[in-house]
DNA sequence: TTCCTTGCAAAGGCTTTGCACACCG
DNA sequence: CGGTGTGCAAAGCCTTTGCAAGGAA
């Protein structure tokens, strides 16, 4: 059975792309990771394996799965931009603007705002791309203790 | 009549902030254009009075605004970030990333996802700093006349 | 062999910061 | 006057790019 990764390298070879030590590292860092990571993050986790990786590298090959459709970027304001290889369905980016972690939710949520907004607006909303901003459950617990302070 | 500019002015020195030709220059910019603009966007407006304004005191000041809850602060990705005064109240950014300019839509919109995230995901969304990405009516056009081409 | 990929370092673009001077209150 | 606010220039941060050397096919 193929992995994930197989697929996603394959794929890249199948549209002309040369495969190398670095590209293969980072597509399993991306692929195993199992959500969405920053280059940063890619480059860490490539770090473990070897030295031998520069993030310039880490945004071109990021670059390359997403023009070659095989992974997806997600601007997060604040500076991060997360990438996830396509596998890793459609998801809205529930971001805390606190603690800045993001969880991920359904984007099945969105389904009849989208509708609205193409019948509305005529703007047809792309949901892949898309982060939601607010409070995390346990951020909005810590807020409420300063203010009783 | 306090025009809404005023209002901010009084609201600052009443918050112990001083007041200067500076100050008053970039509030005036961000009331009167009566919709979101980037930093850069507000240098542009005040130096159509003045050439004695800083790129660094339009960021201060709008961080100032922000900070003492006069303007709203909304990262639209891609490294465009915009201001408002709050009178320019709570809107959804729609944000075309092909041509990059933001349409407005009703916060009203989100009102049940919001209430679903809440209940659901323990996430409390803040609709004051949001953008959706999509395609803008023409640049729809546009590209289906590339496809079809 | 060809020419795509990489590492390195430098250059970008946007934003923040340190400092001395200006000036509001 | 005292202390905040400003301009300037430099530094930061994240990301991209030019170039020569490396290496996949």
């Amino acid at each position: 059975m193929m992995t994930h990764c197989h697929t996603l390298i394959a794929a890249l070879r199948q549209q002309g792309c040369r495969m190398t030590p670095q590209r293969e590292m980072i597509v399993e860092a991306l692929a195993h990771s199992g959500c969405h990571m920053t280059a940063e993050e890619v480059l860490e986790i490539v770090r473990q394996k070897t030295s031998a990786v520069n993030i310039a590298t880490i945004y071109r090959t990021l670059d390359l799965l997403v023009d070659h459709g095989l992974a997806t970027r997600a601007d997060l304001g604040e500076g991060r931009v997360v990438y996830a290889t396509i596998r890793h369905g459609p998801h809205i980016h529930l971001v805390c603007r606190r603690c800045g972690r993001a969880q991920e939710a359904d984007t099945a949520l969105l389904a009849s705002v989208v509708d609205t907004l193409r019948e509305q607006y005529h703007f047809c909303c792309d949901t892949s791309h898309l982060a939601l901003y607010g409070l995390c459950e346990v951020c909005q617990q810590i807020e409420d203790r300063i203010r009783d302070a």
